[in-house]
DNA sequence: CTGTTAGCGCCTTCAC
DNA sequence: GTGAAGGCGCTAACAG
């Protein structure tokens, strides 16, 4: 492959004399300029943009590091990053934090491969996002909770999602509410807890544990959830499923028993997967601003190379949004 | 940021011995290379990946180029490439092509920042690819035709699926087969279709123009070609969706309609996404080895990698998922 | 086993 | 404008 140097050769200037050219910098005469660019061409030169990237100690790139690149992740979040990204001219490559220390994402991280980084993976560890953490390596990490100078957490305000859902139920007349949480694990699912309750006990309505029901955020737990919801006899009027996903399942759950949707029981989820909107009955569930918090997230590590100074924590709101799987209750 | 230098200087060695110590390099006394890592940690000392991979004139990793970062793809090829490479102990980078020239894609490809390159986008052009192809530097492309001495392809047999998928219906006693098609500038729709033609003709049944309707391989698209199915008024036995998200419109086009599915008219799709599973009657469709597509497709960026010479076209067998939307007719 | 030395390919002073 | 020289941080001969 030819170098610079190979260039500059064919063109019979200096190496600096081909690299101010290739890189338009207005010190060399257009004819020049003209002879570099020829030799180039005929030599299909292209240049090492690591040797580039050394030299200059920045990669004009930043990582968006997701657990799993196979994942159904959010798309909409992941489209705010790169619109944003490529807005400002820079690149975005995506690597995966599967298998720890050795990942992809850790290296990355760590090597000096990038020149900031916005996480989305609940399996690493705040240990290695810390030790990663420097001055003019600016880290920002999704829905997640580390409190630490050299990183910035974006996130969805959750608490107040759930307690959005919650409240819109009672508007409709709902008194009795059974809840499908997520994993116990999950930070996210524990919000949205902290909401439905922080909800009921504003209406004055006894939260009553019986109907709480452990999900795991995936359809067939929703499912299982609620199969024990009807086993157990005493239907509520309404269901808050954690996330629109166990919503399907319980959706299912309750087609296969006979009780209607929404005029037997009602239901919300939360998320606003795609999805939600072509089910019949269309799921009414919570949206979060997913591709606000990516543009937000990508905007940061910006505002942060150009060393301005910013807040270290932003908590996006959700919003409601209003479909047919809730009914009112008299 | 600490350097190996400052490692070296610290642990009182040469930087030569510092980098062996570092690289577990079996020239140096345990001894010092307990000094050297201690020096290290002191120091906090992260190597400079983008030096060392200039120096070794090697990465390490390579790219799995998407079109679009937050599209909906296929997550089991995802996965495919995803576990061969990270079983090879390289690194996987996903990067968007979106940008065109501009694009993190082709930077990655032309200026080596990767060591191999798998394609899946449509997006950008055949000239590019060919230009990036170059000895040493492998590159696979899926589901696309390019004929070139660097480049690998990989592709599904969609028309092997498309005959699959008719012969079944046939098989099942159809012989009045409608065809939903995919846009007509999509080559694999085309493949599709030539392997339903196939089918018929090879069991004597007369192809019949007018149950060939147009859709775009969305669920919107197969909703609106089937709604002209029925409107015909003419309804054949059987329907062939070219792909699944249209089955799915087609399926929500006949329940409107009173028409059930399998019982009044049988359907069959291709892809064999999530959903199919789930929906009711659950369909029967082609499913296409996705998975295994990408882990070929890394398992050949490695032999090239290792100078053994492959074949330079793989095509993948489809296979028949049989479940209840196909019913026998008689 | 350790240290010296010479680049990887590029960019950037700094003289001319 | 142009060119020579130096170095980014690291690795890999090659001597010792």
């Amino acid at each position: 492959m030819a170098t610079i140097k190979d260039v500059a050769k064919l063109a019979g200037v200096a190496v600096s004399t081909a690299s101010y050219a290739l890189n338009n910098i207005k010190k060399v005469s257009p004819a020049t300029v003209k002879r570099v660019q020829d030799a180039a061409r005929e030599l299909n030169y292209q240049k090492n943009g690591l040797a580039s990237d050394l030299k200059r100690t920045k990669t004009n790139t930043i990582a968006l590091i997701l657990k799993d690149l196979s994942g159904p992740y959010y798309s909409e979040l992941i489209k705010g990053v790169q619109e944003v990204t490529m807005t400002n001219g820079f690149d975005l490559i995506a690597c995966s934090s599967i298998g720890g220390e050795q990942s992809t994402a850790v290296k990355f991280l760590k090597e000096k491969r990038v020149d900031g980084a916005i996480i989305l993976a609940q399996n690493i560890t705040d240990e290695i996002i810390i030790e990663s953490a420097r001055e003019g390596f600016p880290i920002v990490v999704l829905d997640r909770n580390i409190d630490n100078e050299h990183i910035i957490q974006v996130e969805v305000d959750n608490m107040q999602g759930g307690y959005l859902a919650t409240e819109h139920l009672i508007k409709m007349g709902h008194k009795e509410i059974a809840y499908i949480s997520g994993p116990y694990n999950s930070h996210d699912n524990e919000m949205r807890f902290d909401g439905f309750q922080h909800a009921l006990s504003e209406h004055d309505i006894r939260y009553q544990s019986r109907w709480k029901f452990a999900g795991d955020f995936t359809r067939e737990g929703g499912y299982r959830a609620t199969k024990m919801l009807i086993a157990q006899g005493n239907l509520p009027t309404a269901v808050f499923f954690a996330n629109d996903e166990m919503a399907l399942g319980g959706l299912q759950a309750f087609n296969e028993n006979k009780i209607s949707v929404p005029e037997d029981i009602s239901i919300i989820g939360y998320d606003d997967i795609q999805l939600s909107e072509y089910i019949s009955p269309s799921l009414t569930t919570i949206r979060q601003p997913k591709y606000e918090a990516g543009a937000l997230a990508v905007h940061l590590i910006f505002q942060q190379l150009l060393l301005e100074k910013v807040e270290r924590y932003y908590k996006l709101p959700t919003e409601l949004v209003e479909r047919k799987s809730v009914e009112k209750q008299y």
